[in-house]
DNA sequence: TATATTTATGCGCCATAGATCATAATCAAT
DNA sequence: ATTGATTATGATCTATGGCGCATAAATATA
């Protein structure tokens, strides 16, 4: 699974997209990350306002991890149609 | 450039990084992101409550993205150790 | 070494994230 | 349609990010 993200909206759908992979409830998600249900719903939803901590508690509980690099020139439009 | 990311602090990194490969100072990268320099110099150190949007708006200036992706295993500590 | 430039940090203010709780709204199963 | 499960949202409270300013501290340059 890979979602190139450049909003808070494309983070919050990768870590749907990843929760549901994995067939959790934001509530299983919640226990497993140590955040709230309630700000899982919130992140998922794209809260611009969202701590990178947040974050990365989630994604450490979906045993996931972010890559950074520069912009893939021509391809992101594509990239992004896919997801 | 590619920096793999699991925490705030590796975020910091990769943006000093990315600032300095492109040889902009604080202050330029402030201006070209509408983010306060005091701000980056926080980012830039790992700051964990930092803001997802804040982080965009830098990646949006040194055009940077990010790819969520599954953890690599095995290969994530040697990764590390490049950057 | 002296000077210039860049980065880090303190301060006050305001908006808000996240916690915590409750529950309305939505979705899924029967 | 009804019931159960899941998600979204409102309310309150505390901590804090980012702004905006100033400037100390660190780094770079001459």
């Amino acid at each position: 699974m890979k979602n190139l993200a450049r909003t808070p909206n494309d983070i919050g759908h990768a870590i749907r997209q990843a929760r549901k992979a994995k067939k959790l409830t934001q509530k299983e998600l919640a226990e497993r990350s140590g955040v709230w249900q309630e700000t899982i719903s919130k992140v998922e939803n794209g809260l611009s306002g969202t701590k990178l901590e947040t974050v990365f508690d989630i994604f450490a509980a979906l045993d996931l991890e972010i890559l950074v690099q520069g912009r893939s020139k021509g391809s992101a439009e594509s990239f992004e149609d896919i997801f």
